[in-house]
DNA sequence: TTGTAAGCGTTATCAC
DNA sequence: GTGATAACGCTTACAA
């Protein structure tokens, strides 16, 4: 049972090895090796050799956080994410660590779980390790946490919340005029009554502009959502199964599903398909953001595309900007586009027979519903 | 020696507050403030309090490149991971952060892309920027990567690859045993052809591991992988419903289907149910890792399950158990759990009728396999 | 181009 | 208990 490996002891050469051995071995002072590591340009090529060979012979590991209290530049940056299982978070998360690591700087991530006293003891933590600049998600912190970074002079970026009005900048996708457009778009086919299965407006303000999207589209158009199409959810599948059972349980039916994120729409159109419900011939349902799944669902769904990993991408080069001062050019508004797929279109059944996969399920008598 | 370079002058309060400042302003040696932060049981509860109001007043944070020069500790650990976007990874890194956040520790993510190269540059990365320990992914890395860790004495552990044979510690699951016990039990069922749709087992020491249990098993039953009936992929959905086409364009169909990760078998499922195969009448498909949608899909997707999140905090707990010189007591292999859903039983058609969703399309004739 | 030496902000080892 | 003060390992004026 016991397999711990046993420290090799004594067989491992040297451990100390300093930014003076280094110099000692090489014959120069400590400043020609600092000198030939970050500004080689300027240290004669014969002796930069001799100081690469003793840093290979001795195995030099130069150490960051001397680097850091010298230099005042830790090279670490900070993203706290509400989370990495739901959402696209994972794809921005590794966006932003590729593009960080590409420019030699080091990723700090933590996971506040939707809870904003998490995300400022996160924050808090990331800058006592001192990092030189951070990204969050979404546009609402703790006064705290906003107050910490401005005073530590901490450059950050919101990411994920676009919006034209807000003071502070924030690169992603403009939630609310992205779902203002796919309602548009179903109201344009003729859609009047519209369910909605939101995500927790929680802590989560992209949940909130995306609600408040559908909301000015209908109000737009003279219309709204009747309470009894309404219900709210996170983000799981089992979740979005639920929440369309309950909005197709009263009459009359909407006619088309608006889902707060893609994992609720995959739920709901799993669900419709598993009520033998035909989409969109009975039912349009859309979702936000664009998984995988979603387009090999044997009825796939029309939905929101946001390319995440270019959020962190972006975000990255804003903060590594900024940490240069250089005044930055990066556009904060991410393109959102609406793909459209067969779970959704003009409501009853205008569709051409055929132009979708039907799904038969015996186990349920089909459920129809008034018109 | 004053040291303190006087202020430009600027609209933001104090910036550069260190901990003379705070010492100073509670009329106390820098030495009893960081005592205080500490060792508070050491000081004197009167100091004490001075010192918390004046760390409060000057909103005084802690410089963790200074903490981490003097103490040599940085609080930070690095984590390397193959991808955040497939698999689950993600639920691994969140229960890592999680824990190590919860014993101050504070996470360093990066990603290798399944490339040992970058895997090795991210730990140097990280090394250099003076992580305590390091979580890996997997029992295969460049020979330089633990010659580093060796040398600098940096812990480390492995993951989501276990092996009674190894030398070396790794936290995870039994790859090769589970899935070894997964095809053993379709084999109980009566299946003898089976068909095979794996991991890439480039730079994947847990595909190959996967897949060395599938031969085990196998091969003690006298059996073998047709080579037909082989096929790799890595990890989308599309590529699972395009290899498990290839397979089922050979006569004679296997009877089962194993796949080497979820998305290969969310797609192999999805394209039998677009081909009206009968899922598990025609065919078995099973899969390794249980994400939601397997549970969810109109015929729900036999599998193995492991505790990814588990596995990330019991590295993390692995980790800062080895920091603290404490001889660990966490268990290595993390149990693996067979999942049995409706794509998977006994070959040919002895399930009884309407104990599996059946599914119709209407778009290609049913295609039959040869018997 | 290279060397000298003064910090960078804490912790830790001493005395007191 | 508390206070000087020397590290910690590297960067960076300032000199040479």
């Amino acid at each position: 049972m016991d397999r711990r490996k046993s420290q090799p002891a004594s067989p491992i050469p040297p451990t100390n090895v300093g930014l003076r051995d280094v110099a000692k071995a090489a014959g120069v002072s400590t400043a020609t090796v600092s000198r030939a590591m970050n500004m080689p340009e300027v240290v004669s090529v014969e002796l930069r050799e001799r100081i690469a060979t003793a840093i290979r012979d001795l195995g030099w590991v130069p150490h960051g956080a001397a680097r850091a209290l010298a230099t005042r530049r830790s090279g670490a940056i900070g993203a706290v994410f509400p989370t990495l299982s739901h959402g696209d978070f994972a794809r921005a998360a590794e966006g932003l660590q590729g593009e960080l690591t590409a420019h030699g700087y080091t990723l700090l991530l933590g996971c506040s779980q939707y809870d904003l006293a998490q995300e400022y003891q996160l924050v808090r933590q990331f800058v006592e390790g001192g990092v030189d600049a951070i990204a969050l998600v979404g546009t609402t912190h703790q006064t705290e946490l906003t107050e910490l970074l401005t005073r530590r002079r901490v450059p950050y970026v919101n990411t994920f919340n676009y919006d034209p009005l807000q003071q502070v900048d924030c690169i992603g996708p403009d939630n609310r005029k992205a779902m203002r457009a796919l309602a548009n778009h179903l109201i344009a086919q003729g859609h009047r009554r519209f369910g909605v299965i939101a995500q927790s407006v929680q802590n989560n303000d992209r949940a909130a502009a995306r609600l408040q999207g559908i909301r000015d589209a209908l109000a737009e158009a003279g219309l709204s959502i009747r309470p009894n199409h309404f219900t709210e959810g996170r983000w799981s599948i089992a979740e979005g199964r639920a929440l369309f059972s309950t909005i197709i349980a009263r009459n009359p039916w909407p006619t088309a599903i608006i889902c707060g994120n893609a994992f609720l729409a995959v739920g709901a159109v799993l669900e419709a398909l598993s009520r033998n419900i035909k989409l969109p011939g009975d039912l349009s349902i859309v979702g936000y953001d664009d998984v995988e799944i979603m387009r090999e669902l044997p009825v796939p769904i029309t939905t929101l595309r946001v390319r995440s990993d270019d959020v962190g991408r972006r975000a990255a080069n804003y903060l590594i900007a900024a940490l240069n001062g250089r005044r930055t050019d990066i556009a904060l508004e991410c393109d959102v586009e609406i793909v459209e797929r067969l779970s959704s279109g003009p409501p009853r059944r205008r569709l051409a027979a055929g132009q979708h996969k039907a799904f038969v399920s015996g186990d349920e008598g089909p459920k129809r519903r008034e018109l």
